[in-house]
DNA sequence: GATACATATTAACACATGCACATATCTCAA
DNA sequence: TTGAGATATGTGCATGTGTTAATATGTATC
């Protein structure tokens, strides 16, 4: 490649190449959406909220398994929980998530 | 949780659990999204058609990092590469992906 | 063909990650 | 306070994943 336009650009990503906090954060994100079982729980509760027990049933999973994978979607602000009385109630935190869910679908079948 | 109404939403949501193909492919395309170094890369790739060489400079990686990171994001179709004499200039697949990447650097500023 | 450059692949290693068991903590009811 | 149910946490294990060096393959020029 001759063209000295694109020479320049690259000259200048090379300077511009921040590791941002922001692009671990990003990423952070991606990896927490990349299990299935985080998955699986997420749309569980774009249905509907639901208990850690209800979760750990409607998913057939360990009950300790279902509590951790929660408390990582819980650090990436992606689900929230309410106690209410025994019970925690776990709901998405925004519509958002489900909006790059379904983004990532519509990538996927594309292709 | 005594509300009749979602004892029958929980009820069907076990029948529900569709462990579809669909569900593995999104959550490998999160997976992949998943990585600094390969959302370094499209987003070095969002400004501009690289090589892998360009890339190695550009990103300041291995010559044999890129490469294996390419091919895991091409078979994401994410990317994919043109060869152009001894050179391979890569480019992202499509602009949804930048959608995609935008959608989730927006959630994360949310918080 | 020989050489040099660009890219891909293989193997090995260190490291991260998901899961399950056991156990701890929390909450309510009696 | 005691007991039972609900949720969280610590530990060990098996598996997965990113990086690198070394090597192989591909491509153009001489």
């Amino acid at each position: 490649m001759e063209d000295p336009k694109h020479l320049e650009i690259v000259e200048q990503l090379k300077n511009h190449l921040i590791v941002s906090s922001e692009l671990e954060n990003v990423v952070g994100l991606f990896k927490t959406l990349g299990d299935v079982t985080r998955v699986r729980i997420i749309l569980a509760l774009a249905e509907s909220t639901l208990s850690v027990t209800e979760l750990t049933e409607v998913l057939d999973l360990n009950q300790s398994t279902v509590s951790h994978q929660l408390s990582l979607l819980k650090q990436q602000n992606l689900v929230k929980g309410t106690r209410n009385g025994k019970n925690i109630h776990y709901e998405l935190s925004d519509r958002h998530i489900m909006t790059i869910v379904d983004q990532v679908k519509a990538h996927v079948s594309e292709h």
